[in-house]
DNA sequence: GGAATGATGTACT
DNA sequence: GTACATCATTCCG
């Protein structure tokens, strides 16, 4: 089978990093099942220039996974309730990431739908809260090592084509919007958005 | 110490 | 399309 993805594919500049995760598979490994769903759309945040970024102000308690080694997850509380996913990129110490905003369910999907509590599987992961919730992940999960252990991310399956990829404002933020940050597979229906 | 706010999702009109 | 839940973090005084 396919190996993982190893510390040299999450380093580089974050937009290139962004770009290279469409189409990867976000593997979970828990209870004894296999969660996997395909990314289909992310956006980036960078260290530098970046008024949206949560490292704009530098390393804090809550941003700290933001800072370590490429290949290692992010993930925070948002509006109180929800979490958001990410992985880090760039270098240890830059503070840079890629959020997760949207899978292509492939496997689990009805414990996925047990987790979330709904059936549509147009609703699976199509949101960056909703992919957390259906994956099973959570607070435990920040500052992970994302190339080995329960949680990895594997390339496409061979033989698997990439399409276009387009690019766009980023989604749900009041500043940084001018930068065409967020990236998503064309005329893929399992987006956040159409 | 206190107040505002947010990389969202859901329900409802 | 609009309203609102819900709370840690952040920023201001």
């Amino acid at each position: 089978m396919s190996r993982r993805l190893g510390r040299s594919f999450f380093r580089g500049p974050t937009l290139e990093v962004a770009r290279r995760l469409l189409g990867t598979r976000l593997v979970h490994r828990v209870d004894g099942r296999r969660l996997e769903g395909r990314i289909v759309e992310v956006e980036a945040y960078l260290a530098r220039d970046d008024p949206a970024s949560h490292s704009r102000m530098g390393p804090t308690a809550r941003n700290a996974s933001m800072f370590l080694a490429p290949g290692h997850a992010y993930v925070y509380r948002i509006y109180g309730l929800h979490r958001c996913f990410n992985v880090v990129t760039a270098a240890q110490g830059v503070g840079e990431a890629v959020l997760v905003r949207a899978l292509e369910p492939l496997r689990g999907l009805e414990e996925m739908a047990g987790r979330r509590g709904r059936e549509d599987p147009r609703h699976l992961c199509s949101g960056p809260g909703r992919l957390v919730q259906a994956l099973g992940l959570g607070d435990e999960h920040d500052g992970l090592d994302l190339t080995g252990g329960d949680l990895v991310l594997l390339p496409p399956e061979p033989g698997w084509i990439l399409p276009p990829v387009r690019s766009g404002p980023r989604i749900g933020i009041r500043v940084g919007t001018e930068l065409p940050l967020r990236l998503w597979l064309a005329g893929s229906p399992w987006t956040s958005r159409p």
